[in-house]
DNA sequence: AACATCTACAACCGCTATAAC
DNA sequence: TGTTATAGCGGTTGTAGATGT
């Protein structure tokens, strides 16, 4: 039993697909962002190829795929950690995440519901007061993480963009192999070669540029892919071909 | 082997904050 | 200033797999 739902979306009369992601999907949104950078959630799974809600796209990638996520078991010191934050911040996940690099809040959430919660209770928080105190003072000492602060000197720096004023090819992964990180990832797995939906996305491109002067140059496309090669086309001082093969 | 129960966690839902117009 | 769109957060639910009977 998977969940694994088609809901018509009475808005735009699409099928929304819920449940459990699958692997082609994960490859599908993967190859969508290290491609075009994130632009806007709510508009990206429909030239992505997916049959989700920009929430579940923002969800999967914030919790599962997107680079420098550690998968696996919270260490001693990461519980501790937990344990010390969930005492001074309450049930603020976003905010104790922070302090833990590479967690994310929903694992977080999940951990402390799951394995602390009966250990700890809720003896030690302390009061709400206290907690919102910590929350409106953003010097709070933390631990660096790639979602406060994308390292700099790596290219794991995801573009995020406003919709107007992005531009293709953005490196969302790195090429850094050596990552002490072994636990699995599905973005290092998909890392290893170009996948076959990021090809697909780059013959897309080709098309594009293919029918410049044509069907999409004047079109008032707003597919961030299709607004960017139209700019890069414009701004190219080549012929097509050359332009095409710049995009290579 | 078959079924029931438990556990862990991925994913959904509803709400709020913020930005843009 | 009000409205709308979008992103983000926290609570909750549902499922897969593990374990027990």
């Amino acid at each position: 039993m998977v969940r694994n739902l088609l809901r018509p979306n009475k808005r735009n009369n699409t099928t929304v697909k819920k449940g459990t992601w699958s692997g082609e999907e994960d490859q599908k949104l993967i190859a969508y962002i290290r491609r075009y950078g994130i632009w806007n959630w709510t508009h990206m799974p429909k030239p992505a190829g997916l049959a989700r809600t920009g929430k579940s796209c923002r969800l999967r990638w914030m919790n599962y795929l997107r680079p420098n996520i550690r998968h696996g078991n919270i260490t001693k010191e990461e519980e501790d950690m937990i344990i010390e934050s969930h005492r001074l911040l309450g049930n603020k996940w976003a905010a104790i995440a922070a302090r833990l690099p590479g967690r994310t809040d929903n694992e977080i959430k999940n951990y402390w519901n799951t394995h602390l919660k009966k250990r700890v209770g809720n003896g030690n928080k302390l009061p709400n007061s206290f907690a919102s105190d910590i929350k409106a003072k953003p010097s709070l000492p933390t631990i660096d993480t790639p979602k406060s602060e994308p390292d700099s000197g790596s290219q794991n720096v995801i573009p995020t963009m406003p919709a107007n004023s992005f531009c293709t090819s953005y490196g969302v992964h790195g090429d850094d192999k050596t990552s002490e990180n072994s636990c699995y990832s599905p973005c290092s797995v998909i890392e290893e070669e170009e996948s076959l939906w990021e090809q697909f996305l780059a013959l897309r491109d080709l098309e594009i540029a293919e029918n410049f002067g044509g069907t999409y140059m004047h079109s008032g496309a707003t597919d961030p892919a299709l607004v960017c090669m139209e700019k890069e086309f414009l701004h190219h001082s080549g012929s097509c071909e050359e332009f095409i093969m710049d995009l290579w």
